[in-house]
DNA sequence: CTGAAAGCGCTAACAG
DNA sequence: CTGTTAGCGCTTTCAG
């Protein structure tokens, strides 16, 4: 193994010199640089992950906990953390896979070894057991989502609730007077899940706003699920023209199941969706939505964590502004 | 932070004896162990992951490297990424998570740097560029699928070209005559991507030898194609019965579209599927299927580098044989 | 702008 | 069965 004094050698410098070539960290005589970066090529040289953590103890490593229960929707939870990998690299960082189930163990074992520097937390719940633990922790963090409590704590995440109440808006906005909520699986608002709540929360304040008749329809993820839900709603709500639906894998279903009840979409029902753009766009009917933006807050959660460990203060909330696209799923309501 | 010269002061032994009563690679006398023991619980005492890679050589991580090409089903991936974490877990080791667009690169960058012990590279393509690579490091690897050239490379992966073989022996032991394959999307295909062709193989080879007509058809993830799909099968093939499809995402839209066509599953078609188990379970018609046993390749992916780390030989290919679930989606032909 | 040298915290000979 | 000690390879004072 090439190391650092055999690159100093063969440089002609010290490996103080090396070092300091590398991390840029004190001036070096362009020349110097020149004859240093050359070695390095020549010889292959690369700096030993865990020697540089032991003397600097920054290991440049992220943890991402990502989320193992039903009810979520895998693409995004992979989406978002391609988006961490992506954007921890552009900041000279890896990313340490943690799953949900290793609990608060698993983060104080990655954070008390300097195994991570930082952590990034998806699927926050209300009251999420590892708040107090990582409000402790000696290292930065950033959730993705928003417990009860976020004092304390660096959180981000779309404004769920604006998302749900501009959905709401842009039905009203197209005359409809009636609408329906088609959230997600009933154990996810058992979990308590921020998110959830949120749109729920929004997309009632929303409708009571606008005077609208509202009604909220959590759905299992599956095309069954959903096409008994389409039949409730017809049955229970006759005057329905409205449907905001924050399911990500029962939004074809569900459009299908209305049509083969005899509605057409947009024409007897406008539909619009909270999730990503790229399912959107990629349904048989295009559907109106809010994006589901992973990527971004992906990018976002990365950055702010890099803010922190450089000793920057950041925002203790970032929510992300719904953005509204309109798609084929949507049409103002009938005269 | 507290060190391993601090428990041993702690508990009145030297810094080596904590270390191997940690270790267990020397002896330690059951008093003393239990003295070690209690003061690193009572300091809290984390051995320092950095120090001890450097020491040791041995960073107890593992880099997973996860595809993000199109065409591949995220939730198999994600599902094969949880259980590489989970099983990487038993053996005390941490996953390191790489995106295929990191390269070959990223490969040799986590390699030389000893951030990681091994790796694991998902998604290999029969051509793989990073072959020569894998090859040439000094650290062992495990990957996901064959490439044409496995000579040298530690390989395992669902028996596919067995699998295909499977499904076409159930319909011809059904007294099916006529059969079509519907595949990955045609991407997967131009990629060669190992796993795909290899179905391709065993389903033509299975249906020549029991003498059933047969037919191949890559087809797009989407709905829409696979109700194109449908059709055009219905319009080639009237005679067709039975059905073997590779392609997660369209399993049900493919039935639905069948049964709109008139055909009843199974009365009238016999519809076979590799894919996950909980797919072919949770669909409305649960369809007979030979598992993609993601979770059992993780685990032993994560099996066959802890031997390597080891020292111990391992084989160089491991196929996982085919195993086909009957469920309500294969019948007998009508006579 | 550069060098010398003191650790970072742990492991693994070596010695007993 | 246990202790002593020499590194592992790098960063970062301190000194010039």
């Amino acid at each position: 193994m090439v190391k650092i004094t055999d690159v100093a050698r063969h440089a002609g410098v010290s490996p103080s010199t090396v070092s300091y070539a590398l991390s840029g960290k004190r001036p070096i005589s362009e020349e110097t640089r020149q004859r240093v970066e050359a070695s390095i090529r020549e010889l292959g040289y690369r700096p030993h992950a865990g020697a540089r953590a032991l003397a600097s103890s920054r290991s440049n490593v992220l943890a991402l906990v990502v989320p193992l229960r039903t009810g979520i929707h895998v693409p995004v939870v992979m989406q978002f953390a391609v988006s961490v990998v992506t954007t921890a690299r552009r900041y000279d960082h890896d990313v340490l896979l943690l799953t949900q189930e290793e609990g608060e163990d698993g983060l104080r074992r990655v954070a008390d070894t300097a195994l991570v520097d930082a952590l990034i937390v998806m699927d926050v719940q209300l009251h999420d057991p590892r708040l107090p633990l990582l409000r402790s922790l000696d290292r930065p963090s950033v959730l993705i989502g928003f417990p009860a409590e976020p004092a304390g704590l660096t959180c981000i995440d779309l404004d769920f609730m604006a998302a749900g109440e501009v959905c709401v808006e842009r039905l009203a906005g197209l005359g409809h007077r009636v609408v329906a909520l088609v959230g997600s699986p009933p154990e996810v608002y058992v979990r308590q899940t921020a998110f959830a709540q949120r749109v729920v929360q929004g997309f009632t304040a929303a409708a009571d706003r606008n005077g609208l008749a509202s009604s909220v329809h959590p759905c299992e993820a599956s095309p069954a699920a959903a096409r008994r839900i389409a039949e409730q709603l017809l049955r229970e709500h006759p005057a329905l023209t409205g449907v905001v639906v924050h399911n990500e894998p029962i939004l074809e279903p569900l459009i299908d199941a209305f049509e083969q009840l005899g509605l057409r979409v947009p024409g007897d029902l406008s539909v619009t969706a909270i999730c990503p753009d790229e399912l959107a766009e990629s349904l048989r009917v295009p559907v109106t939505s809010v994006a589901l933006p992973s990527a971004e807050v992906g990018e976002r959660a990365v950055g702010l964590l890099m803010k922190k460990l450089g000793g920057t203060a950041v925002p203790e909330a970032t929510l992300l502004p719904p953005r509204l696209t309109e798609r084929g799923s949507t049409a103002p309501r009938d005269a």
